[in-house]
DNA sequence: CAAGCCGCTTGATTTTTGTCAAGCCAGCAA
DNA sequence: TTGCTGGCTTGACAAAAATCAAGCGGCTTG
């Protein structure tokens, strides 16, 4: 891999504490790879053979079952994504596929957890990522479990909108269709979810969308930190 | 704590490979307490003061929001709860009560944390257990997102059958409406999802499941190891 | 024993969500 | 320009799930 690339990876949390020599060691094993859009990376089931990093582009996590399939998160730079598999060395319960263009870094996973037992500071890096991410699960699922469709895309709207700086006009950052399946609903049913928060002064345009009336949409939408502020 | 139960605890694979002195520092801090049941130990938001270990009873798991209330997941002996934020160091993400007379171990969270630090051995374990619990979240958000009531009950019915030991004939393990809370359903469509299960050979009195056709039930359920198998 | 409670079930109804089919429209290529 | 394509929207309808209300039956309690 080329060593321009070093630098941000080792900046990640996950990386900034170890060793130096372990680092090294982590990054001649691994390699750089340049992948068009809709690309499938890996597929659920698979072994888990590389921990990935995504650099530029993003990355879709999605599974399937019986002829459906469902979005469960979306990875943007620069972060990992399958660390509890590369860790516990089993089977991928998501696949993944690119969003677009992306530049991706492998590391083969027995280095992940060969490294993992002998660097200390790594170990404690990941225990830190994947209490991470576990909360993170949890919030989704409370998301999920206690809120109806528009609850959840009228939240959905407030945390992306405070992400995009707290403007009362800002963009949405999915295709609506995938935006649809990662707030588990089909698009029909989003086309109608985001007419039904027009009541609250939300005005959308393609991407664009707008919050008129703020506290109106707040007080329906009753945002708890508990679930919806992903830095806690 | 009394001494007794410590051969119990060092046994969970959370800390059996830690160091001895480090262990006892652990339960020199903790405490044993017995709590009847229907007893709300802890209550989403509240700062993580304590590792919980489950000796005896068991523990609800559950989340509320704008008078919603919903079952996220069920502890038993003996295991941990709120591994995550405790190693974080943030507020608990989940309520926790008591479903029956339970024996339970409070560790403080910064011991934990303090040997977290030095022993990496129990770091290790750790990773080991939240990796364990990350991978058990998604599953069960890939069951809700992909599958329908019906299907998530058919599907409940044949883990807890394998787990009772294989046989036609087993019992449910949780009280009905807190099943319909862990499934995401209300009390009466678990009713009438039992029901509806009836062309595939359930019937159901009380407790007591009886599986009539194991093959028509698994050809409906279509169980899959990357959502079922919990020891994936 | 009777009364009352609680969990479960059932039926009727409403709400929510998904499905199917059709049409719209921006973007793109020939 | 024309004619695609694909994502989005809309309407009509069907299915799934929640809600409301009532009743059943096992259990405890006075």
């Amino acid at each position: 891999m080329p060593e321009s690339h070093y630098p941000e990876i080792r900046a990640l949390n996950l990386f900034e504490g170890m060793d130096e020599t372990h680092f090294q060691s982590l990054m001649r094993g691994a390699y750089v790879q340049n992948f068009p859009p809709q690309i499938e990376l890996i597929g659920e089931g698979e072994p888990s053979d590389f921990l990935h990093v995504v650099l530029s582009g993003s990355v879709d996590l999605f599974s399937s079952w019986n002829g459906r399939e469902t979005s469960l998160a979306t990875v943007r730079p620069i972060s990992t994504f399958i660390l509890a598999a590369t860790i516990r060395n089993a089977p991928y319960l998501m696949s993944a596929r690119t969003l677009e263009k992306s530049r991706i870094v492998l590391i083969p996973s027995q280095d992940v957890r060969a490294i993992f037992d002998v660097d200390s500071n790594f170990a404690r890096a990941i225990v830190a990522e994947l209490a991470q991410c576990y909360r993170a699960v949890i919030k989704s699922q409370k998301d999920l479990k206690l809120r109806t469709s528009l609850e959840r895309l009228a939240n959905y709207l407030l945390r992306q909108q405070k992400r995009a700086g707290g403007g009362a006009a800002f963009e949405l950052d999915f295709e609506k269709r995938r935006l649809a399946s990662v707030l588990g609903m089909t698009p029909e049913n989003l086309s109608r979810a985001f007419k039904g928060l027009q009541p609250y002064g939300l005005i959308v345009d393609g991407i664009r969308v707008s919050i008129g009336n703020q506290a109106e949409l707040e007080k329906f939408a009753k945002p708890n930190p508990l679930i919806d502020d992903f830095t806690l």
